[in-house]
Parts: structure tokens; C-alpha cells; sequence
DNA sequence: ACCTGACATGTACATCTGTACATCATCGGG
DNA sequence: CCCGATGATGTACAGATGTACATGTCAGGT
């Protein structure tokens, strides 16, 4: 955003910390589950004291709350940037196709990271709201290139593919999953 | 439980006791989550010392594995009751629908759980096995009625219902599921 | 009647956790 | 040139946790 102007005086060090504490929250969360997210694991992932994290995010939910926002923020820009580069003539079962393969294929991690994240917010009434705001937002995006009842049910076929594809070893076809979207697609499709 | 009845004399030990704590740890988790089944939460739950949670299950992963089992066990007999009751002639997308609301309904207890020990296996080895077999049967089952690839593409579409059902507090509209389970099975349809 | 062995439990301990807080370092202003 | 303020850190501590293990307790064989 900014540099470090006279007027904003920016931090005594290293703005970027903070982010990159969330950051490496997630890593670890990837690499070992919710359940060995700690002050200390973090810390050690990112290269921190473990004065930092507690400096940066009081709380653990603090720092949970964060990495949540993080991810789907992260989440929400990659698929704006799906959606501009979908050319309207384009098939969009096929370009949903590409997405569901992106996510359990480069992304796999990533994924992986979310739904644990998604997950863990059942019980963390802090963390239900973004991820509410997540899946309302995908249901949206699906929806303008349908309609809204159509844009529910892509959404959702969309998260079991995913759900399915990241406890499986293997990914599923791409021909059937190209065929499922096609199928909900079809009928409801407008403009 | 103290007085030893003559017929029923069960040994000393009660083979049910077993099983209790394994559905004592699945309480645990549907009402404070995965991060919190402790051996000492289990026993707790299940009304038992804190020596009996360690004798039968000597490693804190072997509890949590049996009330995997347990639970994918219960489900896969529900499945199975509700294919029996299933009348050849009667709709399928209706009782698909019906076996959605069922989860998000009177077992929305249940399909957290489920879930949670889904993606607590993400992380476990050892649970993976559990949990695959688990979508194996659910696709299969589905597949019996249409072809193996509408089936693989319905129990996606049911997790997908599912897992945001859980999430937000609202459950779907049956409209909306109904027509889009009816959308995946048209085409396939074999018997 | 006694003994044996498996069932069952209470307790102890090393480890890990979240968090508070006293301390240090550095920068901007006087 | 010095000084306070605030960013940043190291450390300490109370509590919780997994697990081992010594100890009870009782059914059945002899």
C-alpha cells in the first residue's frame, strides 16, 4: 500500500510482521492441523519470538480469527480474478471444471487449509460469521452467471468436490465433474 | 451395575463399557469439538475414571479412531434402513432430499460430528482408511440406483449440501435441494 | 479354601499450553 | 545531546494434558 511516509511513521520495525505471523498460522495449519495451532508452533514457523505472537494477537482466537480472515480474503480475490477472466461466451461448467481441479490440484494445500478453518468455526461462534460470509459469497458469484437458486446448488456440488477430493488420495475425473456442473447448469442457465 | 444378577452375570467387566466411552467421545466432540476430547473429557462424559479411558484405549488416537468407526458404523446402518424403506417406484431426488434434511434436521448433531472426524482424518493416517471407505459407500449406494458416475456425482452434491448446512445456521429450502438432486439424477436414470 | 490372572482404578509425573508482565531497544521530539 | 514513549522480546507460572504404573478387586479353577 504505503511506503513508509514522515506522516505515517509506520512501525518501529517490520509492519509486514503481523501479516506474516496470520501467514505462517496457516502454513501451520496446513502442514499440522488446527489442533497443533499454537503460540509456539506459529512463532517457530515464522521465524518469531514467541513474544511476538502473543504481542500481535492476544488470544489464540485472535490469531484463528485472523488466519481465517487471511485465507478467505486470499480466497475471495482469486476468484474475483476467475470470474474477470471468464469471457461470457465462455462454457461455464467447463470454467467451474478448471476451478474444482485448481483447488485439488495446485492448490490442494490451500483447500485443505479452508476447510479445516471452516470446520473449526462450528464451534467458535467468532469464526462462523466469515465463514458464512465465504459460502454466501460463492453462491452469489455462481448466481450472476445463472440465477441465485442455481448459484446454492453449484456452490454446494462445489464445496462436496472439494470435501470429497481432499480426504481421497485421488482426484476425481475431470469428464464427470465437468458433467455434474453441466447437468445443474442446463436448465436454469440465462444470459 | 453392582449387584451381580445370576443369569446376566457378565464377568465382572461389562463389555459395554467399551462402547460407551467410544460414544462418550463422540458427545465430546459434537458439543465442544474435536480439539477438546481429552481422555479426562471422555471419562467425564461417559461417567467413568479417568484409569478406564486409558485401559481400554491406551493412545489418545485409538479413541479417536474407534469413535470414527463408531460413527461411520451407526451412518452406513441409517443408509442402509433408509435405501430398505426406499420403495423401487418411489422418487429418488425426493428422498434425497429427504435424507439431506434428516442430517440437517433431527441429526444435526450427528453430521457435525461426522464432519468433524472427517476432516480431523485430513491429519491422521491412520483415520484416512475409515473415512474413505465412508464416501466409497455413500457413492456406491447412490449408485445403485443411477450409474456409478451420477452416483459419485450425487454424493458430492450431498456432502456439499450438508457441509454448508452445518455451517449456517439456516437449512436450504427443500425446493432447492429437491430440484437440484432431480437436475444430477435426470439423465442417468436406469431403472 | 486358596491362588491366579485379568479387569479396573487412582495417582504421579514430565511435558506442553496460554498468558501476563518486567525488561530491553529504538525512534521522534525537546 | 538527552528523554520519554512505544514497539518488541524473554521469562515465568499456573493449569491442563497424555501416559505409565502400582495398586485394588473379583471370577473361576484346583
Amino acid at each position: 500500500m504505503s511506503t513508509t511516509q514522515p506522516e505515517a511513521p509506520a512501525r518501529r520495525k517490520d509492519p509486514d510482521r503481523r501479516e506474516r505471523i496470520a501467514r505462517a498460522a496457516i502454513d501451520v495449519v496446513a502442514d499440522r492441523g488446527v489442533e497443533k495451532l499454537t503460540h509456539r508452533s506459529v512463532a517457530a514457523a515464522a521465524g518469531v519470538p514467541l513474544g511476538s505472537t502473543t504481542y500481535y494477537f492476544s488470544t489464540l482466537d485472535d490469531l484463528l480469527a485472523s488466519a481465517l480472515r487471511q485465507a478467505a480474503d486470499d480466497d475471495v480475490e482469486h476468484l474475483r480474478e476467475w470470474a474477470d477472466e471468464l469471457e461470457s461466451g465462455r462454457d461455464f461448467a467447463g470454467a467451474l471444471t478448471d476451478l474444482v481441479l485448481y483447488y485439488l490440484g495446485p492448490a490442494r494445500d490451500k483447500t485443505t487449509v479452508e476447510h479445516q478453518l471452516y470446520i473449526a468455526a462450528l464451534h467458535r461462534p467468532a469464526l462462523r460469521e466469515v465463514s458464512q460470509e465465504w459460502d454466501t459469497a460463492l453462491a452469489e458469484l455462481f448466481g450472476t452467471y445463472t440465477d441465485s437458486e442455481t448459484g446454492r446448488a453449484l456452490s454446494a456440488l462445489f464445496c462436496g468436490w472439494l470435501l470429497q477430493g481432499i480426504v481421497r488420495g485421488s482426484v476425481p475425473s475431470r469428464d464427470e465433474i465437468e458433467m455434474s456442473f453441466r447437468r445443474l447448469v442446463q436448465p436454469g442457465t440465462k444470459t
